[in-house]
Parts: C-alpha cells; sequence; structure tokens
RNA sequence: GGCGGUAUCGUCUAGGGGACUAGGACACAGCCCUCUCAAGGCUGGAACACGGGUUCGAAUCCCGUUACCGCUACCA
C-alpha cells in the first residue's frame, strides 16, 4: 500500500484572536502538508457556543490570510456535526465501551471536594457502571439525566509522537470521562476524534498541552474502530519571563504584529524558527525555502520565548529581501493612515517613491519606522529635532554662513545630480577650511534639508527633494536661524 | 497532590558517544567603513541545571534530584 497523502488540520476554537502560539501550530501543518503533498484543513472548534463569537472567527481566517497559509477544502465548523457526535457517542453505548452516568454535576462536585479535603486524587469511582441493566433501564424510563461516559480499559496506552518518541501513560491514571452532556452535547475529547475521523486526518500536529488528552483520544479512535493519526506534540510559545504567553505580555495577536508594520513572510519565519530548525545556520528564509527545508526531525522539545527583538531584526532582513517595488503595496496604507500621502499621489510618483523606499527601508526594522522617516520628504512644514539643532547648529552665525554658501554652490549647479553636488560641496567645505572634514558642511545641511539629524546620505536627500524645494528647506533655515526664534519653516 | 512533558550562552538554536578549545543568530560591547543614522565587515564577553552511573571516552545513553511548563471540568 502506497503511503496515503498526508491530511492535516488547524483547529482553533474562536474565542479570541489568532494568537502568536495558533499562528505557529498553523504554520508547522501548513509547511507539512506543502512539503509532502498533502492537504491542510481548516476546522472551527465552536462547540463552546458561550464563548464562540463569529468575530473570532474572522479574525482567524484574516489572521491566517495574512500570513499566506490557505487552507485546502472548505472549513468545517464543529457545530455542524453534533448529529454525528451524538451518533458516535450512541456507537459507544451500543459497542459497550462506554455507559450512562446519572450522578449530576452537584453530587460529582460533592465528592470531588471531599476527596480534596482528605488530600486525596480524585476519580470517578465507576458506581454508575455498576448499576444493573434493570435499574439502568428503569431510571431512563423515569426521565432520569444521565451523561455517556467511556469505560478505560486496563492496560497502558502508548504512541510514537513525532516530536516526543514514544509517550506512555498507564489507563489506570485515567478516569472515565464523559463524553455526551447531559443537554446530548458532545465533550471536546469526543468531538475531536469524531470530526478528525470523518475529515480522514492523517497526522494531528498540535500544542503539547494536548499530550494529556491524546491517550483518551487513542482509546476512543479504538472503541470506534478506526485508524489511529500519527500525533506530533508542538512545544508551547512563552513570554520573556518564561511564562505562557498572554497579554500581559503586550502583542501576542497575529493582527497586533501586522499593526505594528511587520511583514507577513517575516512574521512566518520568524515563528518557524521558534521550535523548528532546518538543521544548520540558516535563518532568514523564504516561505518556498521553509518549504524545501521542512522536517519533523527539525522540531524542538522545549518551549520558545518570543523575542520581539528578534523579530524586529527579521523584519528588517525581510525588507531588505523584498525588493522595493514589491513593498509599495504594503507600505501604502501605513502612509495613507500616517496622512502623509494618499494612494493616488504615490501611484503618480511611483518610481521616486520606490527610490525613497530604497533609502528608508535599510535603516528601518518596520514599516511604522520607514513612515515616520518619511515625514521629511512629504510634509510641506518640516520641524527642527532640538537635539540635531543643538549639536548642529550651535553656532547660529556660523551655520547661517554655511547653507548660504551652499545654497549658492548648490543653485549654481548645472545638472542635479549626486557627483555634481559632491565634489561641489566637498570642494566649498575645502574653501571654508574645513579641510576634508566635509561633515561640517554636510551635517548643518541636513538639519536643514530634514530638520533631523540622522539621514540617508546628503546626496541622496537632495536628489529626492528636488532642486527647487531643497533650496526652498534652506532659504527656510536660513530664516530660522538669522530670525533667532521660531520652531518651524516650511 | 497525581500524571505527563522539558532542561546547551540573557534569548532562538546547531549538536544525536570521540571531529567540542561546544558552532551560528538575536541582544550587548569594541573596532572598521563613513557626511549622520542605519546596513555591512571584524573582534569580544556569554551556555551543556545538579548528582550518580554505562563506557577507553559523554552535551550526546540510563537513573535520580531540582526547576519550569502542561493536564487533572457535563472548557476547548
Amino acid at each position: 500500500m502506497s503511503a496515503p497523502i498526508p491530511r492535516l488540520r488547524f483547529a482553533p476554537s474562536p474565542t479570541g484572536y489568532l494568537h502568536v502560539g495558533g499562528a505557529r501550530t498553523a504554520l508547522f501543518n501548513w509547511l507539512y502538508a506543502r512539503k509532502f503533498g498533502g492537504q491542510f484543513l481548516l476546522r472551527i472548534e465552536d462547540t463552546d457556543r458561550a464563548r464562540s463569537t463569529e468575530e473570532s472567527t474572522r479574525a482567524i481566517f484574516e489572521g491566517l490570510e495574512w500570513l499566506g497559509l490557505a487552507w485546502d477544502e472548505d472549513v468545517v465548523y464543529q457545530g455542524a456535526s453534533f448529529e454525528r457526535h451524538r451518533a458516535d457517542a450512541q456507537r459507544l453505548l451500543d459497542n459497550g465501551t462506554a455507559y450512562r452516568c446519572f450522578c449530576t454535576q452537584a453530587e460529582l462536585a460533592e465528592r470531588r471536594a471531599e476527596a480534596e479535603a482528605r488530600n486525596e486524587s480524585f476519580k470517578y469511582d465507576r458506581r454508575c457502571d455498576r448499576l444493573s441493566t434493570d435499574e439502568v433501564a428503569r431510571r431512563v424510563a423515569d426521565g432520569m439525566p444521565f451523561t455517556i461516559r467511556f469505560r478505560i480499559p486496563e492496560g497502558t496506552t502508548s504512541w510514537i509522537d513525532l516530536v516526543h518518541d514514544e509517550i506512555e501513560f498507564p489507563n489506570k491514571d485515567i478516569e472515565d470521562f464523559i463524553v455526551l452532556r447531559t443537554d446530548g452535547t458532545p465533550i471536546y475529547n469526543l468531538a475531536v476524534v469524531s470530526d478528525d475521523i470523518a475529515m480522514r486526518i492523517t497526522l494531528v500536529m498540535r500544542g503539547d498541552d494536548h499530550i494529556s488528552n491524546t491517550p483518551k483520544q487513542i482509546m476512543l479512535y479504538r472503541a470506534l474502530g478506526a485508524e489511529l493519526p500519527t500525533f506530533a506534540h508542538l512545544p508551547m510559545i512563552h513570554g520573556l519571563d518564561g511564562k505562557k504567553l498572554s497579554k500581559r505580555h503586550g502583542a501576542t495577536a497575529v493582527s497586533d504584529y501586522q499593526h505594528l508594520g511587520i511583514l507577513p513572510s517575516a512574521m512566518v519565519n520568524f515563528l518557524a524558527l521558534l521550535g523548528w530548525s532546518p538543521g544548520n545556520d540558516i535563518e532568514v528564509m523564504t516561505q518556498a525555502q521553509m518549504i524545501e527545508l521542512f522536517d519533523t526531525a527539525g522540531l524542538q522539545k522545549k518551549a520558545a520565548i518570543f523575542d520581539p527583538k528578534k523579530l524586529e531584526w527579521m523584519n528588517g532582513q525581510h525588507m531588505s529581501l523584498i525588493p522595493s517595488d514589491e513593498l509599495v503595496a504594503r507600505i501604502v496604507p501605513a502612509m495613507e493612515a500616517a496622512g502623509l500621502a494618499t494612494a493616488a499621489e504615490l501611484e503618480a510618483r511611483r518610481e521616486w517613491f520606490v527610490a525613497l523606499l530604497d533609502l528608508l527601508k535599510v535603516r528601518a526594522r518596520t514599516i511604522d519606522d520607514v513612515v515616520r522617516q518619511a515625514g521629511p520628504y512629504f510634509r510641506g512644514p518640516i520641524d527642527y529635532d532640538p537635539d540635531a539643532v543643538a549639536k548642529q547648529w550651535k553656532d547660529r552665525a556660523g551655520t547661517a554662513e554655511i547653507l548660504a554658501a551652499a545654497r549658492d554652490v548648490l543653485a549654481q549647479l548645472a545638472s542635479w545630480e549626486p557627483a555634481a553636488m559632491e565634489q561641489a560641496l566637498r570642494a566649498l567645505a575645502e574653501r571654508m577650511g574645513f579641510g576634508d572634514k566635509a561633515g561640517r558642511v554636510f551635517q548643518p545641511l541636513r538639519v536643514a534639508l530634514t530638520g533631523l539629524a540622522a539621514s540617508p546620505g546628503i546626496f541622496d536627500v537632495l536628489l529626492l527633494l528636488g532642486r527647487s524645494r531643497a533650496l526652498a528647506r534652506i532659504d527656510d533655515a536660513l530664516g530660522y536661524l538669522r530670525a533667532g526664534t521660531g520652531s518651524a519653516a516650511s
């Protein structure tokens, strides 16, 4: 028999947003499916009606789409399969692997409390399993509510986990768990197994917080006469303090990073390296490379700590990797949101904008960084950064002299190109007695042009600004310096 | 408490008995480059949790201890 096509699924419950941990689980499932020619399915586990919301479901879709993790086939909603879940519970009852339990929640809670008081661990004592057939029939006839409990068989349950190798549980430590509630709705473990069987899932890859559910699920597969899938339990993601990642740690939703100006390709790359390694020193990868290199042998057993600093570095790497021309689409919305320019304006001078991105992205780690730096190239009036003024315009009269001279030199340039600018400005520095310290001209000029102490190379700035705007900025600076007051120019 | 899982630089990790003076990356520090800031290059500090075995030889295998995490619901 040839190897079947792998079928994997990501099965989040829609009770919030798409968490980075969930996103990484989805990513590994997706990578495996893509790598081995399988299917990646999406199942929304919405059986907890009280906590599930449509909004969360939408957030999951949007998060996965943004990351570029496309799923195959239609989305499966667990809540739509109540009938099958109920039927499967009935089958367990019929084939004798489960029994009716008439104990009420209140009774159970009381017994649990008593056991706790005696410092003992509570485990259901199977009393309802000892009821006679007649007694059970009588109670059912009386309309007494009951749950359906799975009877844990003797022995041990083990499996070969793709990341942990063999894991074994003595069955005696597992209690007869409920599979169907009094109201006829299924409990998680039954719903999952029933759905995974129905979806013909061959590899269950999920968080390792499910390890202790696995023996129960394996027993259900067997009781239902279904073939077992392979299991792979991925480590968790923790916050910088080593605790499970939560809202306390700041951004935990995939959408948070989207809004922070992180590129999806960087997010995916970073997440992939949290709990997986290609086995060599490769770090920055495209999605195609990740698929190429993915292998469960590289999966980590240990929980990883989410380090936002490395994510930012990774984002910088991806910004360099992606041609500016392709970056435009991702940056334009942020430019609009910042009120710097409209999409139409940017489209009208796309070439210029791409050239600007080339210069800005190298000194930015996020899209937001780019937007922050872009201000001077769009706004009419610029603000002078106080620190920049304090440092580079300390001597107002002297600075004005330098800027005036620089203005003259630039205004007389035959052509507005970097080589000419450099030659002229360096010659000016020489004439003014600065020797080869041309920075004494460049620095004050940079502040006049951008208002900032840091920017791309001065000739690039001059070029991007254009002759008339550059000269106007110098004039404004001269006005500011000579007036001795004021804070802004145009 | 019970059961399960995990344990290499601050962080992500390579390593699967000798190639380890434990490699790479982020972060940090210094230097180089340089008109500033980045980027880039170079250099540096920084780790095998502890204790027993097994072995000629353990980061690597086994056992125990410790620490951390997870599960322990008519939640998922």
